[in-house]
Parts: C-alpha cells; structure tokens; sequence
DNA sequence: TTCACCATTTCCGTATACAGGATATGGACC
DNA sequence: GGTCCATATCCTGTATACGGAAATGGTGAA
C-alpha cells in the first residue's frame, strides 16, 4: 500500500461512506444520487459531494450525463461479463508474477491465510471466509511485486466485489474456492508461474461462470 | 469507441486542454498546477477547473496532495518500469483477443493502417508515423471487443505515451517499431493468438527497454 | 383516450465569498 | 553567519448564490 490513508478532506470522508452504501446494497445500481439531499445527510454543501461522485465516476462505480445528474452505475450484464473476463486475466498476472517473486515471509503469510480458511470452510462460517478470502487475494496483488498491476486488480475486485460475495450461497461453492485456492498456493509455493497463473485464472473464470449462471436465471 | 466526445461541459474543456499540454510537455512532471492561474488562463472560475484537476488525478496524470495543491505527476521511474510491464502485458491481451474477435473489416482496416505507417517509416516524417502508431494500437485495442480492456490501455497508453513518443528520435527505432507490428498484423490476419499476444509483448517490451536506456543515460 | 405542447420546477454547472491550513518571509537570538 | 521562530501571505477546501438546461406535470386538441 501507498501512504494517503487519511481522509483529510470532506470530500473523501463522503466518498468512501457512499462506497459503502454502494457495498453493501444501500445505494442500488441505478439509484440516483442528488447532490442536495446527500449535503443535507452528511451536514455539508453541494461542494464537497460535488467532488466525491467525481471520484466515484471515475472509479467507475457511479456514471453520470451531463446536465442530469449522477446515478448508482447499473449492472450491464455484457460489461459485467467482459470485467469478469479482464479480472481472470489480471488475477491470473498477479500469480504469475507472485510465483516468481513472493518472498518466503509472504509465501508463509499466504499459507497460513489459506490454513485459516479451511477451518472457516468446514465450519460454514460464510462471513469469515469471505474476508479471509479478499485478504487471500490481497496477498497475492501484493505478491505481484507491481503496484500499478495492484491497483488495477483492487479497482477491479471493489466493482466486483458485491458478485463474488453472493456466490458463497452457491451450493458447494465455498469447497470449490477453497481448493481452487489451494492448487495457486501450491503452484507459488513451488514458484511455478505458469501454474499459478493457470489455476488463479480458471478460479475466476470459474465464478464469472456462476454470475451468468446466476443472471440469466434472474432474467 | 463509446459517445462522450462532446465535451458539453467547461471542466471536461479545461481537462483536455491540461492533458494536452502535459503531453506536449507545455506542462512538465513536476510542475505545480495553481487552480487560480489556470482558471485565469481559461477565463473562467477556480470551480470548473477544480473539477478538471480532480479528473485528472484519477487519470493519473496529476497528483495532489491534501491542502498542499496539484502538480503534474512526477516521473517516478520505479513506477514507470511497472507501468511499461503492465502496459506490454495489457497490449499482449488485447492482441491476444484482436487475434480471436476481429472482424474482416477491422483486419483489413489494420492491414490499412500498417500500409501507411509503412511509407511514412520510409519517409521518415516521424510526427505522421506517430499518429498512425497510435490509430494502430487503438484498432488493436477495439479488436479486442472488451471495453473494459480498451478503457485500462488506453488509460495506460495516455500516462506512457510522452516517453513513447520520444522513442521514435533513436537510431532505427522506427524500422524496427513497423517491423515488429507486422509481425502483429500477421498473426492477427492469420488468426493466431498465442503469436499475436507474443508478438505485442514483444513490442512493448522492446520499448521499455529502450526507455529504461534512456533513463540509465539521464541519471 | 392519447398525444403534443407549454409552463413550472427541480437540479446541475458555474461564479463568487469566506475560513483555515501551509508555505514563505523577515527578524531575533545563538 | 546560521538557525529558529513568529508573522504574513497565499492557496486550498468549503459555503453560498445564480443562471440555465432538462425533467415533470398539466392542459388542450385530435
């Protein structure tokens, strides 16, 4: 990680509570988001809201029309699909890379975050394994060795991030993640790029597939 | 390519004028970017250019830290080796997909582009065979037919093409650029990914090499 | 009933004003 | 002469104000 962690400014302090409500379902794809009514919630001007939906646009999670106002970005299906198709290619060159340069220190921490899952696994404790699981990837970003790589792969998996968790309700999806995870630590730990890229990208295609396993029945 | 061309708004005519300026290098890394004078300089308030500044720092072009005002981002050269690597990877995918997705027409528009790059390499009017470099890749990038991908090169190609530009001033570099985007064009043409994505990697590679020479020279 | 057109209203984009923090300048002390 | 500190100035962050574009609702005609 980089260093800006403080939010500093107003600005950020709105930006990240609304990424938040986005998160976690308060905010809907497609709601819209009043400058007014949101200063008025957050005890502000238009000013500092004005420029957190700016931030949020260009991480792509709010889109806005000139003249007419911002909105929750609407999932549209196609680009969901071509995002989960970047992310497999992207996870899967954080793995390669990890392969190659992790150091033993991150390749134990690796391990032991995949050894905290499988008891989460067996006891069903959903919530658990899904934060352990983003830290999993973290670890792997971080394992890259490239932070602009890093940051591509954080901006992908917080748009993501809503899909992927749903998918642990899945039947038998948590033991499919979790040894899927196990084949990309056992292809870093023996430091075999094209492994590791190979199983961390068939473990995301793998859950793109169930998110249009999941849309195409909602439809 | 999406819609949003017209700039409709102050703040995004500002923005592009800025991004200009920084490409052209009127703005240089480093350079502080005074809200006032800018606003001046456009005869407009400090509010629209506010909004353009914020833009561009998540573009990338411009940091800015809290309380402390925006200057155009410092050529951090650390940085810059990790953005060529993710660049050659990124361009690789795109050719890797182009190889797989491309219409004949947009072939045949590419066979078209490398056809005019080809006498302009010969003439040597390297501003020309610049233009057509980057109307060449950008066809690479739509071939791909995943926007996602396209928005992240592009965003990629803007922040590196200063130091691509200048590469074309070294010694053969422009016969050896067209040489090896024929190698691209032929495997896209015969539809073979593996060697297309190779191909691009190379290309790229090859170019932060030299930008990697470049700077060994300068310090 | 439905569509079209106009008035109203709402909300975005921009301008201007103010307050607080950061840097620069100058002087005093070592 | 150099360093440290206080003051002044500048500039950013935020608040408020205004004009105009687009959405909305209602009324009239087909």
């Amino acid at each position: 990680m980089s260093e800006q962690k403080r939010p500093a400014t107003r600005a950020d302090e709105i930006r990240q509570a609304i990424e938040k409500d986005i998160f976690q379902g308060v905010l809907r794809p497609g709601t819209r988001l009043d400058e007014e009514s949101l200063a008025a919630r957050f005890g502000l001007s238009r000013t500092p809201v004005r420029e957190a939906i700016l931030q949020l646009v260009y991480s792509g999670l709010v889109v806005k029309k000139p003249r007419q106002g911002a909105v929750v970005a609407p999932l549209d299906l196609h680009r969901m699909v071509q995002m989960f198709e970047v992310m497999s290619e992207i996870e899967g060159l954080c793995a390669r890379y990890a392969a190659r340069r992790m150091s033993p220190d991150e390749k134990a921490r690796l391990a032991e975050l995949h050894g905290r899952a499988a008891s989460l696994c067996e006891s069903r404790e959903l919530d658990e394994y899904y934060a352990v699981n983003r830290a999993f990837h973290d670890a792997i970003y971080d394992g890259s060795h490239n932070e602009v790589l890093q940051d591509m792969a954080r901006s992908l998996f917080a748009r993501l991030a809503p899909y992927r968790r749903y998918q642990l309700n899945h039947p038998h999806r948590v033991e499919g993640s979790f040894a899927e995870h196990g084949e990309v630590v056992a292809a870093i730990s023996a430091a075999d790029p094209d492994r590791a890229q190979a199983a961390m990208r068939k473990h995301v295609t793998i859950q793109a597939d169930i998110f249009a396993e999941f849309v195409s029945i909602m439809s």
